[in-house]
DNA sequence: GTGAAAGCGCTAACAA
DNA sequence: TTGTTAGCGCTTTCAC
């Protein structure tokens, strides 16, 4: 008589006490119920559910069932839904750090957003990098018989693909392998680095220092040859003495600063935001004006530092918004996958920061 | 013969075309073909995959069954299992910009980690404060049986509950109603602002302003209060002169700067972190000194910021982390929910801003 | 110890 | 136009 767990509306009308921390709710109206409530069959309720464009339903009918539907408070359960289809409208999420960085998480808004325009949800996992939490999300998401799983990682690497994963129609997202047929989105980091020289080109500079990554990355690489190939399409002859290299955060940018004046470079490209940040602070040390003295150019578009610096940087962004929509994209097989990595363009984003008059 | 891509050999076998796009995968292995495969019912495998402990299988049996699970690539179907039990292990978490913005976006990483720590998964979707959106998104959730919905702020606010929610197991995080029972968790605003302001206590300073906000917000009230309540517990009357307000953004704590100097107050807590930077930059213009001239105390703990400015910035974490996992936790009964919302604690994190030798 | 069978809520033929 | 029925993959009595 007592079912003990669920059902406290009936706990509560037993016991005659209310259970306010954990309100149990009634057991779930079910299409059967809705079926009976207005004397029709239950594939008759399904039909007007499910709002079937061939099947003719007597108006009075459907009346009747959505009437029922209404009152009863009806909910159709997705679970059974799935179970007789076969597939879920899940969309899962592997991330191994990307609701822990701060703009990083851009691509779970990105999928989200277009998971959602598709009538699919999110599925998420955070695994913070840890292969054992992988492998254990992995395979809930395949349990739940996702759609697909995006693979993201945090920052734009190549990354090993977990075998589980392969069980799964998959993408991987801001990262790549060299395996033979993996789909994947990653940013343009050549075209970014272009653009982000261009932006300071634009301004008339023609002697343009880069203050690239120590760190081995795609981005240190791409951006590199993105802007050696802008200052080609504008022939200037590439000067290795105007590329230095820092660890890339504020610090880094900060201890750049002596290299960069020494070259006596007008115009310079930092790796990142966090590098300009801390130029910025070195500049100012050495009471250089920006962009008078020294046009900066970023990278990332770290909202929080680009936009609020003083005076604003400008930057190249980066997708990631548009790599987790991609990743949907190419998963549902709306966007057709390239070769290898489909490559997401890197939006300039000018601010004050190269805001001087073109003296070309 | 050119099998494309993965998984589509089979496909292509049989229809004698590939299918490049989206690789069509075998028909997933099924409880009943493992029972098949081990000469067994479809009872005992359920018993086996599920390790019941009252079941007493026989060691020969349970080998089998688990070499046939292991040969034939078995993964239960969470569907069907969640059709028979009836409740799913999903919760919801529905965020009105949390993945858009930066910082709060801990609190999806905290409500994944908890939430999985239970053996639930996170179902995320993020509304943009769209309202058709979020009754869509609350409509999805409930139709997938959920457990219970967090439904969450991305900034410390009261809010309305919209009405699906109540057909749901919910708990609010970052924000709050007043309606009865209504269970939510928000940071201690309160606390926080006291433990900023003892921050600068703690270096023994006794005139102390304070830029709050211009925005209406129980940060604003709660900070404000905490500030109040530290100076009452040092004995140091509260002087009201030496409250002011700025918008809450870069922009702001820069045009403070000069209100703050003409109050000559060598100590000072910003509403946010934002704000700090840009008092950073007014104090920098007048040539002063963080924190020998001023020392300055923010909050968020927005860690690009805080963390890499120069000196580096004391401040007050929001416990995002925590309001997920906090959330979750009272959704499920395990931490008590109390007659009002739940308040987290803020934790203070001291840095170089405030380094200055105590003359107290 | 293990199997047979009855559903969980829903969809999709096929009948009527 | 609507009802009947057979599952989808799994759990769970209840027999054997």
């Amino acid at each position: 008589m007592s079912s003990t767990e669920n059902g406290a509306e009936a706990s509560a009308r037993e016991t005659g006490r209310p259970s306010p921390k954990v309100p149990e709710r009634p057991h779930p109206v079910t299409l059967r119920e809705v079926a009976e409530a207005a004397g029709v069959s239950t594939a008759t309720v399904s039909l007007v559910v499910n709002k079937k464009k061939d099947a003719r339903i007597a108006e009075e009918t459907r009346r009747r069932v959505t009437d029922a539907i209404r009152t009863l408070g009806y909910r159709p359960n997705a679970m059974a839904k799935t179970l007789v289809s076969g597939t879920s409208k899940f969309i899962g999420l592997v991330a191994d750090g990307v609701a822990t960085t701060p703009f990083a998480g851009q691509i779970i808004h990105g999928a989200q957003d277009e998971a959602w325009k598709h009538g699919y949800a999110l599925l998420i996992a955070n695994t913070e990098g840890n292969g054992e939490l992988e492998q254990d999300a992995i395979a809930m998401m395949l349990e739940y018989k996702v759609r697909g799983i995006l693979y993201s990682t945090w920052f734009h690497r190549q990354t090993d693909i977990p075998p589980p994963l392969r069980e799964a129609d998959f993408v991987l997202v801001n990262c790549f392998s060299n395996e033979q047929g993996a789909r994947a989105v990653v940013p343009d980091e050549v075209q970014g680095g272009r653009s982000a020289t261009e932006l300071l080109l634009a301004h008339g500079h023609r002697r343009i220092a880069f203050i690239n990554a120590t760190i081995p990355a795609p981005a240190k690489d791409g951006r590199l040859a993105g802007y050696r190939q802008a200052l080609g399409n504008a022939g200037i002859p590439f000067d290795p003495d105007l590329v230095m290299e820092a660890y890339p955060d504020q610090e880094g940018g900060y201890r750049a600063t002596a290299g960069l004046l020494q070259r006596g470079a007008p115009a310079v490209f930092c790796y990142n935001d966090r590098m300009a940040m801390g130029l910025y602070d070195g500049l100012r040390e050495h009471g250089l004006a920006i962009p008078g003295d020294v046009a900066v150019v970023g990278f990332d578009n770290q909202e929080v530092i680009a936009a609020h610096l003083r005076p604003p940087l400008s930057t190249v962004a980066l997708p990631h918004y548009e790599l987790g929509a991609a990743g949907v994209r190419v998963l549902l097989g709306i966007d057709p996958a390239p070769g290898g990595p489909a490559k997401i363009h890197c939006p300039a984003v000018e601010r004050a920061s190269v805001q001087v008059q073109a003296h070309a």
